[in-house]
DNA sequence: TTGTAGGCGTTATCAG
DNA sequence: CTGATAACGCCTACAA
């Protein structure tokens, strides 16, 4: 105001705001910096109007905590390291926002790593995630070792999904991929059907060979021959579900229906049965797993092994918060659901 | 040692091995943490010997930088901030792999939020992220206001996504979107077709009014007259593409083509198509837009207009790292590319 | 070239 | 209940 020719562009051209210090509220609210660090965090025993004043002044000061000086400081960073094996995963994007939602009004925020199914990838996330001094870590599917888990849990609490594992400060949360993959089944064998294919995931997880055995079981408990014949390899991508077709046709082993060990291959395998001329479920019914979020929409929409993404997010993301807080983690998965819609009807005749 | 009596297990029951600090790796070095700051961040003329005895205590005690310490001291956190308006979006997911793919190599960390369309929440994120002290931000698609975002620019460098926006310390990179939709009704053009339906997308979003625009040009273009009766409105999810068609059905008005704003409206008016036992191409030919991973899987696969989104993300990283290094970003997107796949073909007479 | 000292913004530990 | 005083682990002048 001194000058009042020199333009308002030159005098304050771009400053960019010195950030407000928990030591300027301190100042202006005519307290100690711990008195401030204190009410802001309910640390200590509620003041009496000292409080009212460091809160007006935080406000007027718009001051915001700096989180790495508070991580630095006080060994909490509020933040969980969420290693995911890939980012733009159509199964898993649902559980990554669920841990969005539960960590959020916690006031943690997630600090997503994709590993690419590599454990070497995995081992470095959780390396550069403990250097970040995340409050816990949680791994979808790990690829790691269990013991490999386990050793991160010595120094960090961990939350894995995907395998049965418990440890001191490790939690697991697991689906029912075989009692899953059995009532797939058990369904097309209620339809009547007889001849049903079986596209396999990659064997590489432990959930492909489980859903693999459902589909054994259950073709075993109702008394039809597992035929090898009509199982095909599949590696859990659109692309191998139609191969897997491809092949079946070509191998000329009869089948009225397919279940594919997820959705992305029945995905495939319809787009292979619709390039030779079978209708789906006319010809033949196609049954999926996971139940992916566009499942419902394909045509005819997808009959399917309901996965519970979201959920398994959010109680993932509760579980290492109770592991932080000391408690014991007691969530578990739903159980799968079968989810019956056009793709699969009555066997015709063969 | 001294108690060979005690159980190991008992001596060092789960020590969260004390993290090595910069500090003890100056003191096996023999050196001041002056100098093991500067070799291992390569601050000062290279050193002789020393640098040699630094490294490999470096090595040998396993020593990883403390990211917030850097942070806090440094000012630069190696880390950049990245807003998504839905972390489990099926378009998105390729541009956040596509940032991440660009950022590792050069040792920086995306830091994702979700601000599922909402401004408020969005204002929210940048604010977190800056209080974080991300070294850049990359908005996908922001919902907030351009001076907003220039706003934010004049303390970190930012780049956007989706709209045409230049600043000091802010770029973007946007796809046309215009160009895209008059590509595909073009196409459809060419095959015959002059009763072409449009499902538009939410047309809260400038994309959604620029692909209605391109399909509106196009038609003029090719003197076909824009018939209002044919265009009904989508909200850019499958549901709203499933009414969309059930609706243009129920009104009775002739078409032989369906041109939908985006890939998940097509999936769902395809299904309604079905429903209709309306085939697709014989008796409707369907185009989407996007080009999501899944499309070129549907059954039939679908024609459509590719977006680079890994692109997207690739290039965006790379920008908001030349702008941290005070380049000027000269990237762009590039241009809408048209795949013919199965779902169009020529017009049936109608 | 290399070491010393100070500070980044908070929290934690102690005295009062 | 509150205020000094140390850390937290690293970087960066400044001095040697």
């Amino acid at each position: 105001m001194n000058k009042p020719n020199t333009p308002d562009a030159a005098a304050a051209p771009a400053l960019p705001k010195a950030p407000v210090t928990l030591q300027m509220v301190a100042e202006l609210a005519g307290v100690s910096p711990s008195t401030v660090s204190r009410i802001l965090n309910g640390t200590a025993v509620v003041s009496g109007a000292k409080r009212q004043a460091v809160l007006e002044a935080t406000k007027t000061l718009g001051f915001v905590p700096n989180p790495l000086a508070r991580g630095l400081a006080g060994g909490k960073t509020f933040s969980i390291g969420v290693v995911t094996q890939a980012i733009d995963s159509p199964f898993y994007g649902a559980a990554l926002r669920g841990i969005e939602d539960e960590l959020d009004p916690m006031g943690y925020s997630p600090l997503f790593m994709s590993a690419h199914w590599n454990p070497t990838a995995e081992a470095r996330c959780l390396e550069l995630l403990q250097a970040r001094r995340v409050d816990g870590i949680v791994v979808l599917m790990p690829r790691l070792s269990d013991s490999a888990l386990l050793h991160c849990a010595q120094s960090l609490p961990v939350v894995v999904t995907g395998r049965e594992l418990r440890g001191d400060r490790l939690y697991s949360l697991n689906f029912d991929n075989f009692a899953g993959a059995f009532r797939a089944t058990e369904h097309l064998l209620a339809l009547g059907h007889r001849h049903i294919a079986f596209i396999t995931g990659d064997e590489e997880h432990p959930d492909a060979a489980e859903r693999h055995q459902g589909y054994r079981a259950a073709l075993q408990a109702a008394g039809v021959p597992y035929d090898p014949r009509l199982v095909v390899p599949g590696m859990y991508h659109e692309l191998s579900g139609l191969d897997a077709v491809n092949r079946l046709i070509a191998h000329g082993s009869p089948f009225t229906a397919i279940f594919a060990a997820n959705d992305q291959m029945a995905a495939g395998a319809a787009l292979g049965l619709y390039q030779h001329g079978l209708r789906v479920p006319d010809d033949v019914s196609l049954v999926g797993f996971d139940d992916l979020p566009n499942s419902v929409y394909s045509s005819p929409p997808l009959s399917t092994i309901h996965q519970p993404a979201y959920e398994l997010g959010r109680l993932a993301a509760a579980s290492v918060l109770q592991l932080i807080a000391g408690t014991q983690p007691t969530a578990q998965l739903p159980r799968p659901e079968l989810l019956v819609r056009a793709s699969s009807s009555v066997a015709r005749t063969l």
